[in-house]
DNA sequence: GGCCCCAGGTTCGAATTTGAACCGTCGCGA
DNA sequence: TCGCGACGGTTCAAATTCGAACCTGGGGCC
């Protein structure tokens, strides 16, 4: 058995860093959003992929993945939304176990207003902090992060 | 008013794969501790506070600070850890409104039981997929990144 | 001293999240 | 064709989170 590899001086910060600073920007993002349309930022990132998909419909599962959140979780999100009335629910006719979630006009509408307020928040608190530079080594290095530990998902022998 | 700033590719590419290691990484370690010792991630972030804190205690609110979290969560928090005699309450007596969370032995223990896993964990996920390099300039990036939000918090002219 | 406001925690109810159990198809192999 | 395990979603109860309201004691100010 190798000894407990502990994390350096150098790693503790990057680890504390990447925890810290995503925890304080979702936070503010919830706020922002919250205080401006209303939404959350989940409900938020669920009209985006709508919004960015053919025809503005998702299956729910293919939902449920792309916002790397629980089956059920995402079931609760989307009757909130339907009541809110930004989101419908179609049912596939080819399979009868499949539901769509089509995005609405207002749903649309919702989007516009709260997109900008959004991004610039986003800009703010992060974006903006970072030179390009960096911008490009995050991207990068948590790319192959998130590649690894989603693999690694979907690989029975983990 | 400026145009809305959306952001470019390269932006984007950060800003979700920031969004996704973060999500991710958080629901892994999740799981791992609460499959290994039963515990949450935020249970065992505030036993290590306890932990590094001089005679192994820390007052409520300073310890919701450092853990950026609200302070009724933290009440919540600290009396399921007391339920699971990981952790004790103890009244100032030079204040009697504040309150001392201190770490019991049980706690220590558990602790010393959770973290090799846990750092494990952390290398496997996060800091082992990414060069020294990259690490060093995440953790500048997302020091800054932290700081200026917290400034922003204290600051009362945002 | 008496008053008022603030800080430190707790409590409460509402909203959200989670995981497990469930229901109705689908599709493949016997 | 039948059976059966896997898939797609939903439901349910339990755990957690959040924010606002609430207590209690401390200190400054008159």
């Amino acid at each position: 058995m190798t000894a407990p590899q502990w994390l350096n001086e150098e790693e503790l910060r990057a680890w504390y860093a990447f925890v810290a600073a995503g925890a304080l920007i979702n936070r503010r993002l919830d706020q922002q959003l919250k205080d401006d349309v209303g939404i959350t930022h989940l409900q938020y990132e669920i009209l985006v992929r709508l919004d960015a998909a053919p025809d503005r419909e998702m299956r729910m599962s293919a939902l449920a993945d792309a916002l790397l959140n629980s089956k059920s979780g995402l079931t609760y999100q989307i009757t909130q939304l339907e009541k809110a009335g930004l989101v419908t629910r179609r049912s596939c006719p080819s399979d009868p176990r499949a539901v769509y979630a089509v995005l609405t006009d207002a749903g649309r509408c919702m989007l516009e207003q709260a997109a900008p307020g959004h991004v610039a928040q986003v800009r703010k608190l992060l974006i903006d902090v970072l030179t390009p530079q960096q911008l490009a080594t995050i991207a990068d290095g948590l790319t192959e992060v998130t590649h690894r530990i989603q693999s690694s998902e979907a690989d029975p022998a983990r």
